[in-house]
DNA sequence: GCCATTTTGTTTCCTAGTCAACAAAAATTG
DNA sequence: CAATTTTTGTTGACTAGGAAACAAAATGGC
């Protein structure tokens, strides 16, 4: 297999891995919340702001998805929404105390899995870390090229 | 953000973009088929005695998922289904003569993607690429043995 | 200022995938 | 061997997300 492919590959499978591992500590205790959701808590926690369009472009989802989940959110009191003088269409979102109390459980199994894998980075030089994020980041930024000359319009976060 | 949240996080970031831009193309090319249906053609071209249970476990999704899949594709005629003497209970794929055309379309995109990328990949040393093989291989063994201790059965392919 | 275009968000219809319950076959235990 | 347990695959009910059509607001050109 050609080393790109193979990179690509094993990467895909390490990440659906933890992925499926994760989920099921996750699944334990953000019951009742989807994954998405929980991850649209975490960056409406992080990014002033928010809003349908943003997280949509961020999540590389349409904004119909976006929309029905912060819905959900609103209904269950984790986000509430608040606009801005002078503009009647854009609806931000910000994090409830409920919304905060979830964001903070999130994070502390972040923490967990941090640990858990510790391990496995402490063994990574800074030259192989710093070589491998710009790697990703030249890819990333390649990519972006890609889509820009395909007409296709993404703006990536 | 410590090293291993970014690493995760530049990582996903990159996926979501690649899978979001070759979304398109496959689209293009193979209209009618999902990106699952065609992944799992792409296996089963691989895999001699292909079934179900093998399929789920390698994607990482549900039997329930697969097999509603495999119909379809059975329907389709891209696949088709045999079984070996003194077993009745585990049902095989292999691909038909269209699901081999299928699949080699599906290749030649991968050709175009990898010439597409190529560039970025030229870039890396042999000591970094064999460094970041052995990094990811060295986490899915250490997810491996999570997985296996947290009494989860998973097989991962 | 006015009209066309773009942006933002929502809704309806549809599909892919999960979960749970199940049946049939195989493997294990005694 | 018989009885229990595990494995394999399928089905039906449900949900998350995509596509398309849409309304309302904002922006841009003139």
């Amino acid at each position: 297999m050609e080393r790109q492919e193979q990179l690509i590959a094993v990467v895909r499978d390490l990440f659906n891995k933890l992925a499926w591992l994760n989920k099921f500590k996750m699944e334990d205790s953000l019951k009742g919340h989807t994954p998405s959701e929980v991850h649209a808590i975490e960056y409406i926690g992080k990014h002033a702001d928010s809003n349908v369009t943003k997280l949509a472009e961020s999540f590389y989802m349409t904004r119909s998805a976006i929309s029905k989940m912060t819905k959900k959110l609103l209904e269950k009191e984790l986000i509430e929404s608040y606009q801005k003088d002078g503009n009647k269409k854009e609806i931000y979102f910000r994090l409830t105390e409920q919304g905060n109390a979830v964001n903070q459980i999130h994070e502390d199994l972040h923490e967990e899995f941090r640990k858990r894998d510790q391990a496995v980075f402490e063994q990574i030089t800074k030259e192989q870390f710093d070589g491998m994020i710009s790697l990703m980041e030249r890819y990333s930024r390649h990519l972006d090229a890609e889509i820009k000359q395909q007409g296709i319009d993404a703006k990536s976060e």
